[in-house]
RNA sequence: GCCGAAGUGGCGGAAUGGUAGACGCGGCAGACUCAAAAUCUGUUGUCCGCAAGGACGUGGGGGUUCAAGUCCCCCCUUCGGUACCA
């Protein structure tokens, strides 16, 4: 008997599907398409760890059933190359990060074939290809001259640590949210996109996606769409105003008080001149403020009066305006009128100011608390709208305004637009000059791509202007009409930009006249599922979908949305070990001890945990090891064992191991005999009903487990297939093919291997995924469990064509059922299912 | 605080309202072996019992049902997301 080698059968494989193009696909209009697509990778120096491969795997084995069923797949692959870690190491060694990412590609590239993945590798690119770039900032020129891109002078999140702005998406808590690193507020000149533009399509449009609601519902709050009216508020004793922004203008009568943003224009024009020192400064401490400390929703509310009042347009009365920063100057019109009786920050900052509080809803005490309910609550001290329940009184409050003129009804959104640029090196350059005057020109479509200059310094200028401002002779390019000097702009895309559009690419990837066909788009479009982690749930996927719409506006593509189905893979966890001082220790340096673990060499006590993989906590486990030891298919097959594919599961040596057991198994199964070849196992025999049952059961479980991405209970039908088979002594071959088909997409290399040594010349790739009938499914007898009163109490063996009648009078009888009737008077018998009888007694 | 997901053996997990724990890991026993490893076979929720068998058991408490891990109500814990958005 020969070994199973799944070193040399592997390498055969990977070498025979790259040579022959196996999993090369094309436009081809008479067959279905399926478009299935991974997040692509960020090719970091790190290469891969064993978190990647799990959604590649899942989406890997779903072509190659798709492929089996007659599907033409695509299946692609690609690198998201522009980014900060390659700009850094460019920065310390002087290597072009182009070189960097190259290298990294490769071995993404070798680590990812070492799987055995079915990608069409003609299609791979990376965003970082001039070929590439070139589109890209065609497709901002697009929503440049749709006037979706402008420059701003805008308050940003500057983060000293990198260098550079970040998008509102990328700072929490005041905080880079990659790096920790604290972010601050500027003002600077920045390109922003009009997403904003875009916010009601985004929102409805999530409607008609099969995504998890859970990211539908981060989307939706993201946005952040609600419904109210703009007020406007006359300034006492003076020509301006100033308009706010409420959901609840119902509660109009109730206001007591009206409060600025710090960053209100009106603040300096209204404050009164013995209030002015006191307010001056409050804005100027907000100013200083952190985002850290002022997104601290725990502290107590502040604030200073202005010494000026507002009229309140319903009733004339005069609210003193105040200055707070729990009025944020970026959201609505940066004022409010404040509700303390409705509206628990009002409340919390009347209480504390002692403002008054009035009652205009009735239904709670707003002495104790804000009563916020907005449905049943009935109007009261509120003139025309006494009586009238909250929604009645918004709409008629909003018309009574809007036939005065004093305000309206409008929609607001917590999305703001998209601040663009960022102050680096490695990304793509905005196709864009500027004139003297300042000016904006877009290059000319045919002079794309800007490409990168080359520096021999990385860093941005000691003035603090990007690093491209450090190629001059770059930046001055002469207009060949006018002759006029133009100066290009220093800022870069984000990240971002490369990942909104590389799934239309990779639909038509050589296309050098266009960013892609029509006829590619028309056949390939939509991605039909897209899976990766759940960690993009608002950034990568609101940004494509905003590019997307903008293409579908000019008629570039043909879809509404471009990911119809969307999957989040969970996270691969791993154990770590800490000793008593809190410092992690390597999976080698630690030993059993007991239950616990212990230091192997001084043999001090060891906490585990399991924690998510990182570099920091030491245990990362490397697929290249992997692979080494247990071989790609046993790799995939535990990636999709360990459980639901949307779970978070830890990763532990003696599953692939137990996966690789398996394998090991099926090869015995086909070739345990002396010598080389097949099994004497494997017989002509035709199949006998029992194996045509399990076959056809295993057909049945395991199509309907892909059907449904259950991957890890597909195996178990495999393996429960195995375990019956290896008590037989004859494998029937018509049996043992369905098997391997049933195995390919799971474990494509053995499966290959063992249908070669079954004598086919070519690879299984295309064959036709297996079909199963009822009626071979079925089984002459089946076994029947018992209750009484909920519990099983006997099981009898009976054959399948037995009526419910018959199966009923059988129980009844059954020597371990009587005893628990005896005495009892029965009153509910029935066979609830083909395998049980149910039957009460009291 | 709010939104979302999840709590099942020693571990990962399985289970259209219908025999809880499939499948795998780990453990135990046996076969093979001079021996070990590997492999194969059996066994393995907990408690009581020599056994037959019984009781208990899916985070906790109620409820619906002939029947609840699954449906309903209340509560607890963990993990994600979000946070003064008027």
């Amino acid at each position: 008997m020969s070994v199973y080698d799944h070193a040399a059968i592997e390498a055969r494989w990977q070498a025979w599907w790259l040579e022959h193009k196996t999993f090369k696909s094309e436009v081809d209009p008479t067959r279905p398409k399926f478009y299935v697509l991974d997040m692509f990778p960020y090719p970091s120096g790190d290469g891969l760890h064993v978190g990647h491969p799990e959604g590649y795997t899942a989406t890997d084995i779903l072509s190659r059933w798709k492929r089996m069923q007659g599907f033409n797949v695509l299946h692609p692959m690609g690198w998201d190359a522009f980014g900060l870690p390659a700009e850094r190491h460019a920065v310390r060694t002087g290597q072009h990060p182009a070189e960097i990412t190259s290298r990294n590609c490769d071995n993404f590239r070798r680590q990812i074939q070492s799987l055995g993945l079915s990608y069409d590798w003609d299609r791979e690119f990376s965003t970082t290809d001039p070929d590439y770039v070139r589109w890209t900032q065609w497709i901002f020129l697009q929503l440049y001259k749709k006037g979706l891109a402008y420059p701003a002078e805008v308050a940003v999140n500057w983060c000293p640590a990198l260098g550079t702005v970040l998008a509102n998406e990328e700072v929490k808590d005041g905080r880079y949210v990659e790096t920790g690193d604290p972010v601050e507020k500027r003002r600077m000149r920045q390109w922003m996109l009009k997403i904003t533009a875009y916010a009601e399509r985004l929102l409805v449009d999530l409607d008609d996606v099969d995504w998890p609601e859970g990211i539908k519902t981060m989307q939706r709050e993201w946005i952040g769409r609600s419904e109210g009216a703009e007020v406007r508020f006359n300034v006492a004793d003076g020509d301006s105003d100033f308009t706010v922004f409420t959901t609840r203008p119902d509660t109009l009568f109730g206001a007591t008080y009206c409060v600025l943003a710090p960053e209100h224009s009106l603040v300096s024009r209204i404050v009164s001149a013995d209030c002015r020192p006191a307010v001056e400064a409050y804005v100027q401490a907000a100013q200083a403020k952190s985002d850290v400390d002022r997104a601290d929703t725990a502290r107590e509310k502040t604030g200073v009066f202005t010494g000026a009042y507002a009229v309140n347009p319903v009733d004339g009365r005069k609210l003193p305006i105040w200055v707070a920063d729990y009025v944020l100057g970026g959201y609505g019109s940066g004022a409010i009128m404040a509700v303390p009786g409705h509206d628990q920050r009002d409340w919390d900052f009347a209480t504390a100011m002692g403002l008054p509080i009035v009652e205009v809803v009735s239904g709670g005490d707003v002495l104790k608390a804000a009563f916020t309910d907005n449905e049943d609550g009935v109007l009261v001290n509120s003139g025309l709208l006494d009586g009238l329940k909250v929604p009645q009184a918004k709409a008629r409050i909003i018309q009574w305004l809007q036939e005065r003129d004093l305000g309206k009804g409008v929609v607001n959104y917590k999305l703001r637009d998209w601040l663009f640029s960022r102050q680096r090196y490695w990304g793509e350059p905005f196709p864009l000059l500027m004139d003297k005057d300042g000016s904006v020109h877009a290059v000319p479509e045919k002079d794309l791509p800007v490409q990168l200059p080359v520096l021999d310094n990385y860093k941005p200028t000691e003035d603090g202007r990007p690093p491209l401002a450090r190629a001059e002779e770059w930046c001055r390019v002469t207009d060949p009409h006018s002759g006029e000097v133009l100066f290009r702009e220093t800022n870069t895309m984000p990240q971002w930009a490369g990942s909104c559009w590389y799934y239309l690419r990779f639909c038509d990837p050589r296309n050098q006249n266009e960013a892609w066909s029509t006829e590619a788009e028309r056949y390939w479009m939509p991605v039909d599922l897209y899976v990766g982690g759940a960690e993009h749930a608002v950034l990568h996927l609101l940004y494509a979908r905003f590019w997307h719409k903008v293409l579908f506006d000019l008629g570039l593509v043909h879809t509404r949305e471009p990911f119809q189905r969307l999957f989040n893979q969970g996270m691969i966890l791993a154990e770590s070990y800490r000793d008593p001082r809190g410092k992690y220790l390597k999976r080698s340096e630690v030993e059993r001890e007991g239950k616990g673990w212990k230091v192997a060499s001084t043999g001090e006590a060891v906490e585990a945990q399991i924690e998510k993989m990182s570099k920091s906590r030491l245990n990362v486990v490397n697929p290249d090891d992997m692979v080494r030891q247990y071989g790609a298919d046993a790799m995939r097959l535990y990636e999709m064992f360990m459980g639901p594919l949307d779970r978070d599961k830890p990763w532990t040596e003696e599953g692939i191991r137990g996966c690789h057991n398996f394998l090991r198994r099926v090869w015995t199964l086909f070739t345990e005999r002396e010598g080389e070849g097949l099994s004497q196992r494997i017989s002509s025999a035709p199949a006998t009903p029992e194996q045509l049952a399990l076959v056809h059961r295993s057909i049945k479980a395991v199509s309907q487990d892909l059907e449904e991405m259950k991957f890890n209970t597909g195996i178990a039908r495999l393996m429960e297939f195995v375990n019956e088979v290896m008590k037989q002594p004859e494998l029937p071959r018509e049996v043992a093919e369905s098997f391997l088909l049933l195995l390919a997409p799971f474990a494509p290399h053995l499966a290959e291997e063992l249908w070669t040594l079954l004598g086919h010349g070519d690879s299984l790739a295309y064959e036709s995924w297996p079909a199963w009938d009822e009626a071979h499914c079925r089984v002459s007898s089946l076994e029947v469990a018992v209750q009484v009163n909920g519990k099983v109490r006997a099981t009898l063996q009976v054959d399948a064509g037995l009526d419910d009648a018959a199966v009923l009078a059988l129980a009844l009888a059954h020597e371990k059922v009587t005893p628990w009737l005896e005495g009892k008077s029965l009153r509910f018998s029935k066979r609830v299912a083909p395998g049980v009888v149910s039957l009460a007694v009291g």
